[in-house]
DNA sequence: GTGCTAATCTTGGTATGCCATAAGATGGTC
DNA sequence: GACCATCTTATGGCATACCAAGATTAGCAC
C-alpha cells in the first residue's frame, strides 16, 4: 500500500523522553479502562508500575490533567475523571459539528492520493470489524477519521476531536462493541467513505452525521442504563 | 434538599498550590504578550521570576503544553507556541461552528433570568467599548460570551473556545482594538444579545455568523500584513 | 592565521528527600 | 462498651541534587 505523503511527513522523534513515554501509557491505560473512572492515581503506585521517577509521574499527570481525562481533587491527589451523560452528550454534539464539517471539507478536498489513503483506511476498517479485534477496530477508526480531518487540513480540530474522545474513550469502546454497531458501523463507514470518493461533500457530511448521531443513541442507552457506569473504589 | 444552593458553596481557594498559580501567572503573561512567540521558557529563569522550584515551574509548563500555549522543542527547550494563519484559519472556523450553535441553543433556552445576565453582560461591553480599556474589554468580550455558553448549556464548548481564545490571544486583542471594529464591534454584539432576548436561534447564530467571520477577516489582514509577525529567535 | 579539540557552561531530564496534612488505627477514659 | 484524643502512616506538594547532552569558547597545533 502505497502512502501517500500526508501523514508519513512526521520525522517526529520517536516517544524520546521517559515524561512523554509515561504520558502515552497513562492515557492508555485509562483509555483502556484499565483505570476505572474516578480510581486514584496515586504518585508512587505509578512509579513502581511504570518504572520511574515522581517527578516524571507527576509531570505526565499534569498532561493529562490539561487534557481532562485526570481531575484532581484539592486534597486527595489526582483521580480518573468521571463522565456523567449530559458531558458526554455535549462532547457527542461537539464530534457531530467538527465531523460533519471535515468530512464536508475531506470530500470537497480530496485529490487522487487522498482518496487512495481513505480507502486504505477503510480497508483496514473493514479487516477489524471481520477479525473482531476491539482494540484494532478502535485503532483503524481512529485513523480513518484522523485521515479524513488531515486531508479536509483540519489539524486543530482533530486535535480537539482526539482529546475529546479521550474523555468518551470507554463509552467509545463500548459502542464500538455494541452489537447492533457492527452489523450497521462497516456499512455507515463505507457510506461516508463513498461520499468522499465521490467527492459529495452534502452526503459525506450526512453520513457523518447519521453515524455519529446513533452512535450517541448507543452510548446514551448505554451509559442511562446501569445509572452508575462505574465504581469510584480504588 | 436544596442541593444547588449549596453547590455555590465551594471554596476551592483555600487549597491554592503554587502550580496553580504558577500556571495562571504564566498564562496570564503569555496570554498578555509579555513572552512573545516563539520565546524560550528557561525553567531556571522563570523560577527566579515566579519564585518557585523547577517542579513547579516544570509542571506548570506541562500543563500549558498540554493547553497548546507552550511547545517543547526536542532539545532546546519549551518555548510560546507560535500561530500562522493556518492555525489561527482553522481556530475561527471552529469557534464559528461552536459559538453559533452555542448562541442559538442560548436563544432557544434562555429564561428570564437568563436573559437579565445577557443584558447585564452587553451592559459592561457597552461601558468597556466606551472606556477604551483593552484589558476590559477583552474581559467583557469573555465574559459575555461565557454567559451564552453557560446558558446555552455548553460547558465542554466553552471550555474549549477559552483554550483556542488562549492561542489567538494576541490576534484577539488586536482585533478588538481594531478601530473599524470599535465601531462596528458594538453594534454587533448588540445585535446577538437582541436576538437571543427575543428567542430567535437562527438570527442569534447569524449574528455571531457574521461578527466572527468579520473577526476572523481583520485579524486575516493583520496577521497577513506583517507576513512573519514574530520572530523566532534561538 | 586557521582549524580542530577540549573544557566549561548552559539547559533540560531524572531521582530523591523533606515537610505538611488528612485519614485511619490505637489506646485511654468515662 | 462507647467516645474522644493522640499517634502513625500514607500521600501529595515542594525543593534540591545529580547527570547527560548540546553549545560556546579558549587554547593549542600546524
Amino acid at each position: 500500500m502505497h502512502n501517500t505523503a500526508l501523514d508519513d511527513l512526521k520525522i517526529d522523534h520517536l516517544p524520546r523522553t521517559l515524561r512523554e513515554i509515561a504520558v502515552e501509557r497513562l492515557r492508555g491505560a485509562i483509555i483502556a479502562g484499565r483505570f476505572p473512572s474516578g480510581a486514584r492515581l496515586v504518585e508512587r503506585t505509578l512509579c513502581d508500575q511504570l518504572g520511574v521517577s515522581r517527578s516524571v509521574v507527576r509531570e505526565a499527570i499534569r498532561y493529562l490533567e490539561a487534557e481532562g481525562l485526570v481531575e484532581n481533587a484539592p486534597r486527595s491527589g489526582p483521580v480518573v475523571a468521571t463522565l456523567d451523560w449530559g458531558q458526554a452528550e455535549q462532547i457527542y454534539n461537539i464530534r457531530l459539528l467538527l465531523e460533519t464539517q471535515a468530512a464536508a471539507d475531506c470530500a470537497r478536498k480530496a485529490d487522487a492520493a487522498a482518496k487512495a489513503a481513505l480507502r486504505d483506511a477503510l480497508q483496514a476498517l473493514d479487516e477489524a470489524f471481520r477479525a473482531s479485534e476491539p482494540q484494532r477496530l478502535y485503532d483503524a477508526t481512529t485513523h480513518f477519521y484522523e485521515v479524513i480531518f488531515t486531508v479536509a487540513g483540519h489539524d486543530v480540530a482533530w486535535e480537539i476531536v482526539q482529546r475529546l474522545n479521550g474523555r468518551i474513550s470507554r463509552l467509545r469502546a463500548l459502542t464500538l462493541a455494541s452489537t447492533d454497531r457492527h452489523v450497521s458501523g462497516q456499512a455507515r463507514m463505507t457510506r461516508i467513505c463513498e461520499a468522499i470518493l465521490d467527492s459529495d461533500p452534502e452526503r459525506a457530511a450526512s453520513a457523518v452525521h447519521d453515524h455519529l448521531t446513533e452512535a450517541a443513541e448507543i452510548a446514551r442507552r448505554l451509559l442511562g442504563n446501569d445509572a452508575r457506569p462505574e465504581d469510584k473504589s480504588r
